[in-house]
RNA sequence: GCCCAUGUAGCUCAGUCGGUAGAGCACUUCCUUGGUAAGGAAGAGGUCACCGGUUCAAGUCCGGUCAUGGGCUCCA
């Protein structure tokens, strides 16, 4: 008879074969009555889940990630119950759980509309209030396609005939409605509290662009209203911090209809932001030991044959256009270009590692729906550079770039970091040697760094291992900005070389890495982590000098000027408009520092100080504010994440 | 590219049953010189995304095009 172990390693012993909702019931009422599922053996089984024999099992709940999970994934049977219900031609598909919540994929001769989505959340509500146990039942394969044949769902015929014969299949019903899956599920409707339906999509069957178009909807679901709540208060925090919506509100940037989407126009408070961006970047690489190049937007089309651009990358590229006989190509990627100044002149092992910079616009087709504000465009700037170097430097390399690209991050107010390791894929150029030699190389730079990784085998390019670091915004948002490629290809393609102590030519190894991505994303990052109340050093207008009436112009002027000649970004504001006014303005545009000159700030030569977040700082005289504002200017890292 | 939604003044949006287009903010001019989050008045501003159709009449209905937004990765 079976002896229960439960996580404490306490035991109990039943008379007969008991279930897990059995279990859970003998430990506390309590426990019973929040159960939704049941791990037997590090399996997650149903409440009903007989057991018997000796076995160490868990009681999952709400409050357990795989209790929510079951809770999306019966809420996603829900959706498909009350769709079922209302719209009986329906033929339902997968219904999956993803972050947040859950999706249910249907084929229906209309789309949905959000009229629709109404009467089914009301549909779900009712169901839900209903009670319904579900049941689960194991049916012969055949049986199975049959069963779903004869209601009508070839979907699910489908579906089970792609399943390996040797598993099991299992069906589970509620009320009148029953649905093909593994489970495991709740034990009744009435666990499924709190969700909401949130938008309806296209979506192909099987996720293939050849197939046809289903009609996805999505919703959201949680163990109770509070949670609900809270998750969309989040969805509202983000759209609240929405780069296009900030960028718009304070002037950064646009992108015009007229020039064509995915194409980013900087406006002058946006190009003060990435200059200093900018020129934080250069000045870091300089005491890095990088040099910087520039290089051109085209090139002869045959440059990208012989890296291969044009045959495996053809699909990201632009058109070539065509003058004199030749055919030039817009530039996807900057390699190539800083390969041929590599070839320009025959490299000693002396001169190596070459790490060579450049903010370099690139330009990539991207499918129109894929445009996203400027997180994902059509022309941007790449914060690339190159190392050139021989195997044995390739750890101590990594090493710089790890700490530069953590030092570059940091500044920007980044301080959670997850790190991916990617290794070597199938299909891959390069010897088993280097692979592994490169790997292992990338791995002990990690390692000495005291990172925490994960390994993604097989997940590199084709052409060498990779390391990917990404960042985790104020609202806990995963951006993927900085990566570090090796590449044994582009060096074999244009047969770099280098000549080595013995005077033998050897092939020198080649590093990509970009610490902030793309320019324009890392700028919608940032703008959404700051939700554009940029640090000082960042700030398009660091203070923003108020006058009370125009007989403080000059001294406002004076003011201004002064603060610009310590490199500080001054503005007046000499409009005739009274100070609430302009205090509101500026306030609303996140300027760092309010300056207020009147009669007796002009008497005294000093300025009224006052925060955006309001504070009073009292009067200051000129040089103090001098003094402070270039001390925080100096001054980078995680401060002012909103104030 | 495909599916859905949206497209009205510089911005945010209203516009009923098809009957000659509206608000707030911004802008211009004038008044106001006011001490810490919106002073007042007047004015200007529209091919209702574009093309076509139905109708006596279209911002509104129908078809097409373009653009924007969300989705098309999560696998019973």
């Amino acid at each position: 008879m079976p002896v229960i172990t439960l996580p404490d390693e306490t035991q109990r012993r039943f008379e007969h074969p008991v279930t897990v909702a059995e279990v859970a019931a003998d430990i506390g009422r309590g426990l019973a009555k929040a159960a939704v599922a049941g791990k037997v053996d590090g399996r997650l089984v149903d409440t009903r889940h007989p057991i018997d024999h000796d076995a160490r099992v868990a009681i999952i709940t709400d409050r357990d990630a795989e209790g929510l999970e079951v809770i999306r994934h019966s809420t996603a049977h829900l959706l498909a119950h009350a769709v079922k219900t209302l719209y009986p031609s329906a033929q339902v598909t997968i219904g999956p759980v993803i972050d947040d919540g859950f999706y249910y994929d249907f084929a229906f001769e209309r789309p949905f509309h959000p009229e629709d989505l109404e009467k089914i959340e009301a549909k779900m509500k009712e169901l839900a209030k209903a009670d319904l146990p579900l049941e689960r039942r194991v049916m012969p394969r055949d049986e199975a396609v049959a069963f779903f044949r004869g209601q009508g769902e070839e979907y699910k015929a489908r579906i089970i005939e792609e399943i390996p014969e040797d598993q099991e299949l299992s069906l589970y019903a509620q009320g009148d409605f029953v649905d093909l899956c593994r489970g495991p599920h709740v034990p009744s409707t009435g666990k499924l509290k709190a969700f909401k339906l949130t938008k309806v999509a296209g979506a192909y069957w099987r996720g293939d662009a050849n197939n046809e178009m289903l009609q996805r909807i999505y919703g959201t679901a949680w163990p109770n209203k509070q949670q609900l709540e809270e998750y969309l208060h989040r969805l509202a925090e983000a759209e609240r911090r929405d780069h296009r919506r900030i960028g718009q509100e304070l002037d950064l940037f646009s992108i015009q209809d007229e020039a064509g989407g995915g194409l980013v126009f900087w406006h002058p408070k946006g190009a003060r932001i990435r200059r200093a961006i900018e020129q934080f970047w250069f000045d870091m690489h300089e005491r890095a030991g990088y040099e910087f190049l520039y290089t051109p937007h085209i090139a002869n089309l045959d440059l990208w044959m012989t890296s291969g651009h044009a045959e495996f990358y053809a699909d990201s590229m632009y058109e070539p256009m065509e003058d004199d006989h030749q055919r030039f190509q817009l530039k996807p990627m900057n390699c190539p270009f800083h390969v041929l100044v590599y070839k320009d002149r025959l490299h000693s092992y002396r001169d190596l590692p070459l790490r060579w910079a450049e903010m370099g616009t690139v330009y990539r087709r991207e499918m129109s729906g894929a445009l996203h504000g400027l997180m994902r465009v059509r022309g941007f700037t790449q914060d690339d550079a190159h190392i050139f170097c021989r195997e044995d430097q390739i750890e101590a390399e990594i090493l710089r770039i790890l700490d530069l690209t953590l030092d570059v991050l940091r500044a920007f107010g980044f301080n959670d970091f997850d790190v991916n390791l990617s290794t070597r894929p199938d299909k891959a150029v390069g010897s088993d040697y280097i692979w592994e030699h490169a790997t292992a190389a990338l791995k002990g730079a990690l390692e000495k760094k005291g990172l925490a990784y994960e390994v993604d085998a097989g997940g590199g390019a084709f052409y060498g291992p990779k390391i990917d670091i990404k960042i985790r915004d104020a609202i806990g948002r995963q951006w993927q900005c900085s990566t570090v490629q090796l590449d044994f290809n582009l060096p074999e393609r244009f047969d770099m070389e280098y000549v080595d102590e013995d005077n033998q030519r050897r092939r020198p190894i080649m590093i990509h890495r970009a610490l902030l991505g793309s320019v324009e994303r890392f700028f919608g990052v940032l703008i959404e982590h700051y939700a554009g109340a940029f640090p000082l050093w960042l700030a398009p207008v660091q203070a923003q000098v108020l006058t009370i009436t125009d007989r403080q112009d000059a001294y406002a002027r004076e003011v201004v000027q002064a603060l610009r000649d310590r490199g500080l970004r001054a503005d007046a504001d000499l409009r005739n408009e009274k100070i609430g006014f302009k205090i509101r303005e500026h306030t609303l545009q996140r300027v760092p520092y309010l300056l207020v000159v009147g009669d007796r700030e002009m008497d005294t030569r000093t300025v009224a100080v006052r925060t955006r977040s309001g504070e009073d700082l009292g009067s200051m005289d000129l040089e103090s504010l001098q003094d402070r504002l270039t001390r925080e200017n100096a001054a980078r890292g995680p401060i002012n994440v909103e104030d």
